[in-house]
DNA sequence: CATATATGTCAACATGGCTGACGTAAACCT
DNA sequence: AGGTTTACGTCAGCCATGTTGACATATATG
């Protein structure tokens, strides 16, 4: 922020407006999804652990924990469900053995493709009414909500595809 | 968005990346509060009800069941918790006597305020940091990820203070 | 006066978090 | 080689917060 910029701008209405905005931003952007799974009898915990298996194939589990911040009794239900349910397999680390590398198999990946393409609907929309200026800022804004320690985490997601 | 802008600006990458931060912004937004919540016996639920309430006072029961989109018995447990505990008052609507108009009462609106705080920190600092320019932009986005027919519901959270 | 609306309430249930305790296999360290 | 730590899994129970369905009451409205 420029020096002297106006002292305004950080007034309680912008920080509420924020706030409203991000949560129901977020909650209209993951609504279609919801329902699709909901039909499938899955819930967004699932979504979420599909998500981050399809970005990261061979991800080990400790650090989709990592990720979710959630403990590893309620992953577990979640990931129990998915490999019942023939969406995500497991494989032994390489490097090292006591890992359990998770992938999704083929149906999970069409899964996975049809829920993120309920989300890249509104994503998009917005993307493009916005322009790209507008995106660049909703960017650095979030990044700016997040942790520096916790950064490396997510920016990892985003590396090197 | 100016025809002719890249194509690739909308690629699968960038909507990956809107999606994360838009998770992982609100989740570390609200860390804060949970903690404080917590240690008062109160979760999230209760938190939104006090949000909505102290932003709009008086606001009558049926306008929190649309803001928050959830069920009359969902939001009736949360809300006789709030009365229960001093934090939350109803008077009978003077235009409509079936309403109940609710209102925070003096610890509620303390309680509200402290909750705020919480948030507050983060958003400031973030907002601090991207500069109004990408402020602007965040709100355009966010907006955008809105269904136009629910905007007016929550622009009008913002009029008029 | 009949009907619709705003609110409340009882009961049952699902999802997705949590804690605590305990077990196994593999890696690592000395 | 042996003890310790790490990665993962599992059993059991609890809590917060959402859901549906049915029904009650007071007030507004045509």
């Amino acid at each position: 922020m420029p020096v002297g910029a106006s002292p305004l701008f950080l007034r309680e209405a912008e920080i509420r407006r924020g706030i409203e905005l991000l949560y129901f931003g977020y909650t209209n952007m993951v609504k279609g999804a919801d329902v699709r799974l909901a039909e499938l009898g899955f819930g967004r915990a699932h979504h979420r652990a599909l998500y981050f298996i399809a970005r990261r194939p061979d991800m080990p589990v400790g650090d989709l924990l990592d990720l979710l911040n959630i403990t590893k009794q309620s992953l577990s239900r979640v990931l129990g469900e998915l490999q019942a349910r023939g969406m995500v397999a497991q494989t032994v680390g390489t490097r090292d053995r006591r890992q359990r590398m998770l992938r999704l198999t083929p149906a999970g990946a069409t899964l996975e493709t049809e829920l993120f393409e309920c989300l890249r609907d509104g994503v998009t929309r917005a993307y493009g009414h916005a322009g790209q200026a507008a995106v660049s800022g909703f960017w650095t804004v979030l990044t700016g909500l997040i942790p520096p320690g916790d950064r490396p985490l997510i920016e990892a997601l985003q590396a090197a595809e």
